[in-house]
DNA sequence: GAGTTTGAAACT
DNA sequence: CAGTTTCAAACTC
């Protein structure tokens, strides 16, 4: 049994301290210092970076031949980490399994499993134990093989580390490892995100036996744990094997292709999470990258969060021979999952998955009666106005909606709203308008609403089976009203926008079905270049300028199914941008805030700007002024409200001078209508001008007999020609003639 | 009204 | 996740 000795781990660094390290030594060669664990520094020797690292060495992979028995003959290790199992192909394990939650050095001793686990028990924290390890020291030399294994983390956490099985390869064992008698392997467990590479060389031995390291057949696995010190902090997992072919060159490249699947949760009591690594390695191939300050050039796995007593937790690595140059980093994030489960396969995984579990995905869904109806639907906060519709499977019509494509069983029924006014988020086609939709497809199952008043038809929408449960997904306030039979209407509030659009156009473009070719719309597209308000309001499309127009009527199915291929692309796509934040929160803000670059979010680009809210956390917005203290936007906003007030002046002046002209005119009717249609002014005839005349004469001579100053005589002239147009218009709403009495 | 700017959304 | 492309609204002249 070689056990590393404390006085290496005064060589290694601060920063892996906290690691633990597993080497694997099938038969070091005597030139070779750190394959017995003793080596001493090399002065010489370049500290190697990872990549050097993963360039140099030739790949010794865990899955060795050897027996589970000639694996391991001792273990000590300071594992107070969660559990962690690297299982492989191979039914062969090694399990460290520290049953005390302690950080004080762990003595383990393996055992074999019946799976062909290692399980690497504390044997105890005594005195009796082997406590003058150095913390996170472990050696395991299984036959030839040597595994450093430095580790620290949280206690109470068992680690099992399953050694992949490479049982097709003959005579596995000690052979096995005779026949690759430089094969070095470096298990690291713990230790923290900043963990450099070389450090993986100097947990082994020191700095300095890297050189010497890359000389030999090299693996290195290394599982780095971000220790935090809270336990709410990530944690990282980082396993690096690092696999030097002999036939490798420094400038080789390689294909590093490391998927997997991660199912994350924050939920602090979870089942055992899986996560399935694979990798598809090509030999000879470098892994030039720095896990470590390029993490997102690895494979990231996410294993969520785990506590600190966290029972199980189980990472498993492929770790196979054929597979060189594989760099796998794993990296954990927050700590509340009490059990992890990471599994590896040899062949290639898919691309990684997230399954998010979202929040609650709020619908409203109102089922139609059978009955014809229509009410008025006011949602509460909501500034759409929505109408439930049902379908009038027995009511009179009055208006043919549908097409001419005559076998189709469903034909329009209209429908017959109540005379009052209802507002609409969507616009009611009125019956006579129907003339004009020619070809109509077979399957759709338009509805005309006949209203009294200017209405607009609620867009009826097919209620295709296949599509409902997806439309299940719809966002607050959305109302499927599917009706009875084939009939439906589908409300769709005003921001069912851009998304839907497109969606629809995608999906209409490929729409291939209708029955007769007398629907040869179907060839035609929703407005795709420059949509219409229409739509981006869930109206149908009226008086726009689109042309070859889906948003209509007719394809209320073709519709439907773009709705329904939008929904699932983004079941939230049509949530509205602007809400409310976080809980207790009662200001608006956006859902995803604005990325704003140049306009400072002080201008209508900006969405949140143009909501008139102001930017929070969520923006990414660049040089923002749009906060609460931003000179810049208060003074724009005292000029938007300067503006403001200008403009409801004007309306207002506006509005008073056009309500007088409409009573002058109001009051003057009469003169109008008696007259002959005459306008008042045709009332002043040569008589009446005569005798206006003859009255302002009049004044003037009565101004001169007091002997009136000029002023008052032309005001007192003035004000009798007041009179007297007074007179004349008096009189033009009672006579043809209007008479001029002064 | 034409041309430019801008940013969201889609795409890679 | 970052960079690129597309495109329509906002904006300017």
């Amino acid at each position: 049994m070689d056990v590393v000795s404390p006085e290496l781990n005064i060589l290694l660094p601060d920063e892996i301290m906290d690691t633990e390290a597993i080497v694997m030594d099938d038969d070091p060669p005597a030139e070779s210092p750190a394959a017995s664990g003793q080596s001493q520094p090399s002065a010489d020797a370049p500290i190697p970076m990872e990549t050097d690292v993963l360039a140099v060495p030739e790949i010794v992979s865990l899955c060795s031949d050897a027996p589970p028995t000639q694996r391991t003959q001792a273990l000590t290790t300071s594992i107070t980490t969660d559990s962690i199992l690297c299982s492989t192909t191979s039914a062969t394990q090694l399990l460290l399994t520290p049953s005390i939650a302690s950080s004080s050095p762990l003595t383990l001793r393996p055992k074999l499993s019946a799976n062909h686990q290692i399980i690497l028990n504390k044997v105890a924290s005594s005195p009796g134990a082997d406590t003058t390890r150095s913390p996170g020291t472990t050696t395991i030399t299984p036959g030839g093989q040597k595994f450093m294994v430095t580790a620290i983390g949280k206690s109470g956490q068992s680690i099992v580390l399953q050694l992949p099985h490479t049982g097709s390869k003959p005579g596995s064992g000690q052979g096995e490892a005779k026949a690759n008698p430089q094969h070095f392997k470096v298990l690291t467990i713990g230790g923290r995100t900043d963990l450099k590479p070389v450090m993986v060389g100097q947990a082994v031995s020191s700095a300095s036996q890297m050189s010497t390291l890359q000389a030999q057949q090299l693996k290195t696995v290394q599982i780095a744990k971000k220790t935090q010190v809270s336990s709410a902090g990530p944690i990282k997992f980082i396993i690096t094997k690092a696999v030097n072919n002999k036939g490798l060159t420094a400038q080789t490249s390689v294909s590093n292709v490391i998927t997997g699947r991660v199912l994350s949760t924050s939920s602090p009591v979870t089942p055992p999470r899986t996560i399935t690594l694979s990798e598809t390695l090509s030999s000879n191939s470098k892994i030039a990258i720095s896990p470590l300050k390029s993490p997102s050039k690895l494979t990231m796995v996410s294993v969520a969060s785990q506590v600190p007593n966290s029972p199980q937790k189980s990472v498993s690595l492929p770790l196979n021979m054929a597979h060189l140059g594989q760099q796998i980093l794993v990296q954990q994030s927050t700590a509340t999952s009490p059990a992890k489960v990471v599994s590896s396969h040899s062949t290639p995984m898919k691309p990684v998955q997230t399954v998010t579990v979202g929040g609650p995905q709020f619908k409203t869904i109102f089922p139609l009666s059978t009955s014809s109806n229509v009410q008025q639907i006011q949602v509460p906060g909501s500034r759409f106005h929505y109408v439930r519709l049902v379908t009038a499977t027995t009511g009179s019509s009055t208006g043919q909606a549908g097409s001419h494509c005559t076998n189709s069983s469903m034909t329009a029924k209209p429908m017959v709203v109540n005379t009052a006014q209802v507002r609409m988020s969507v616009p009611i086609i009125p019956a006579q308008t129907m003339k004009q939709v020619v070809p109509k497809p077979l399957t759709s199952s338009g509805q005309v609403l006949t209203t009294q008043t200017q209405q607009r038809l609620i867009m009826p929408a097919t209620p295709l089976p296949q599509i409902q449960p997806n439309l299940t997904n719809l966002p607050p306030g959305t109302m499927l009203a599917p009706g009875s039979g084939n009939m439906g209407y589908t409300v769709l509030p005003a921001h069912y926008v851009t998304q839907l659009q497109q969606s629809a156009y995608v999906t209409l473009a490929s729409s291939s079905g209708f029955p007769t070719p007398t629907c040869i719309q179907t060839q035609a597209r929703l407005p795709l270049n420059g949509y219409c308000d229409c739509f981006a309001n869930g109206e149908f499309c009226q008086s726009c300028n689109c042309t070859n127009c889906f948003n209509n009527l007719e394809h209320e199915t073709e519709r439907a199914k773009a709705i329904k291929a939008c929904l699932d692309r983004n079941p939230e796509a049509f949530k509205p941008k602007i809400g409310k934040g976080k809980e207790g929160e009662s200001d608006r803000r956006h859902s995803k805030g604005c990325n704003c670059k140049r306009s400072g979010c002080l201008k209508n680009y900006c969405e949140c700007y143009e909501a008139k809210i102001m930017c929070s956390s969520t923006c990414k917005c660049v040089g923002c002024k749009n906060f609460e203290e931003s000179p810049e936007r208060k003074t724009l906003m005292h000029l938007a409200d300067a503006a403001e007030v200008r403009v409801q002046q004007q309306t207002a002046a506006k509005t008073k001078l056009s309500s007088q002209i409409s009573d002058l005119f109001t009051r003057t009717t009469p003169a109008i209508t008696s007259g002959g249609g005459r306008m008042p002014f045709t009332f002043v005839t040569k008589e009446v001008a005569e005798a206006t005349c003859e009255c302002l004469l009049e004044q003037a001579e009565q101004a001169e007999l007091i002997q009136q100053p000029q002023a008052t005589a032309e005001r007192m002239i003035l004000e009798e020609f007041g009179r007297c147009l007074m007179r004349i218009i008096s009189s033009a709403g009672k006579t043809d003639c209007p008479s001029i009495n002064c």
